[in-house]
DNA sequence: ATCTATCGTTCACAATTCTGAACGAACGGG
DNA sequence: CCCGTTCGTTCAGAATTGTGAACGATAGAT
């Protein structure tokens, strides 16, 4: 097959208009680039589809099968205008986003609903790790990462960069009173989030730099929630995002301490991972609107 | 709606085929050329339809509805692609012919079953007309005319030329000697072709130019059959293309006369007029055989 | 960790298509 | 019959697309 498709609603436009110029009017396309694609389609198919000279033209009966032809290609492809410009327009279709179980959990998950409320023609398939995401390989659209991501092809932006805040129990603290000193602090350490866990992290002790020795005699958990609950339940004293304490601290039921010993905001940060900006398919903004969302609420 | 059409194949190729590379062999177009008509699609649609790197790529769900709509409009193509190959192949569908009434009586008609056996699936419509025939106007095909043909767009070429005879029926010329002389044979001549119904027509005596003058007193008719008939029914001598009086000459129905007399071959001439040989249907292209077959028969 | 092979993309030039202007043809009005 | 208007086609230059070569990235083997 050596004929260009794109001549077909040329063809189309000159025997429904009955002639080259009203076509080329119709088309808004010059009348001599419609007398060539008309040209360039008769040559490929090796078939008169018009008859014609200056003033007159009529179809050959060659050009009425091809035209019965063409309003069916021409149904077909306004079709799929129509399927991908609806796409293009209403957040619609299947979304796939990795998430890290924190984050899930505790915030997207609890939202859902309102997610669904407002785009109800968006299906979310979420895939909660904890480990690296490739989007590619995992056929994914969208993923939260712990971490501050590298630069890609890969758009990366900061989802979430807010306060660690130490915390522990009411219930511990009663039973074992906190000093003022660092070392003091160090030693109710029994748990941590395990990127907190280095032997030299870095802190500021009353504005001042220092490094902290999260690295022995205490457990790690890749998961902010586990850490939560364990200090809950009395494990001593922990280092936690702020955003995943709200409740807990609106309820009494975890109690900040060490105030003066502060870190870094980015060392909190979630990075959010998408496909470059441009050619962003309306569900994914939609997507990202929403987590921005959930983790500005206060 | 602003995407091509031609790149749609392009689309199904990489996701058929996984990969710009495989389907730029499956295509046989440079991957370059598939990239830039991949990525040209995607700009005009606003929506990304292949995630892919230099190693991976996979479609995305708006791919996948692009892809459904694309396989559509695929199969139309192809179905359209071998109706008009079919077309090309074989002579088929309908054929238009204006021709004049004694060739199409005579020699068309008698013949058309044998052109119908074979070339089934070409429909005849054969418009008997003595008059003029514009291709265009007249919705006409092909069209033979009594005479040569002025230069045109449209291809004319000679279907007949061939020699005009003197006749008159036995019995007549039982009941009226013909003398010798060129005013003897003017003289038993009542009707006459139209065409030759002229003051000076040219004609050779012996292989002398000389001139008759069959304009006046003599019945003239467009309709060389029409002269036939009269002259077998007694009325006088007449000049008919020797095309038409074949079998009458051999059942003896009809005598030739004066054969010293001649008249240049053109004067009897047929012409076939049909739109340029180039992109000539097969079956203009068989109706003509046919038409060149009848006319040399014997 | 390094190297090699292969992929998809991009750039700059080659190739092709688009199109404005001009032309010949056709048709209607005077 | 002549003239003016409009049509479809064609040419030459403008504009766009195609594509070979080069590049950066990726993945597998060592």
């Amino acid at each position: 097959m050596r004929w260009t498709i794109d001549d077909v609603p040329v063809f189309l436009a000159v025997v429904d208009q009955k002639g080259v110029t009203a076509a080329a009017r119709t088309l808004g396309m010059p009348k001599s680039t419609v007398s060539k694609a008309l040209g360039r389609l008769e040559e490929a198919l090796g078939l008169r589809l018009i008859e014609r000279n200056s003033r007159n033209l009529r179809i050959t009966s060659e050009g009425e099968t091809f035209y019965r032809q063409a309003v069916l290609i021409m149904e077909q492809v306004r079709e799929a205008d129509a399927a991908m410009a609806g796409l293009n327009a209403v957040p619609a279709g299947r979304l796939v986003a990795a998430l890290p179980p924190a984050l899930c959990q505790e915030l997207v998950a609890p939202n859902l609903a309102s997610f669904r409320t407002r785009y109800p023609s968006v299906e979310l398939d979420l895939i909660v790790t904890s480990h690296g995401v490739d989007l590619l390989r995992d056929q994914v659209d969208i993923a939260v990462v712990v971490g501050p991501q590298a630069d890609s092809d890969l758009i990366s932006r900061t989802l979430y960069s807010g306060p660690l805040i130490w915390v522990a129990s009411p219930g511990y603290l009663a039973a074992n009173p906190l000093g003022n000193d660092t070392d003091d602090l160090l030693a109710h350490i029994r748990i941590c989030e395990k990127r907190y866990g280095l032997a030299r992290l870095p802190v500021r002790v009353d504005g001042e730099p220092a490094y902290m020795d999260l690295a022995r005699r205490i457990t790690h958990v890749n998961d902010p929630i586990s850490v939560r609950a364990a200090v809950l339940g009395g494990f001593g004293i922990t280092l936690l995002p702020e955003l995943y304490c709200r409740g807990q601290l609106r309820r009494g039921e975890l109690t900040r301490v060490a105030e003066h010993i502060t870190l870094d905001l980015s060392a909190s940060v979630l990075s959010v991972v998408y496909p470059g900006r441009r050619l962003m398919s309306p569900k994914t903004r939609a997507f990202l609107d929403f987590l921005d969302e959930v983790v500005a609420k206060r």
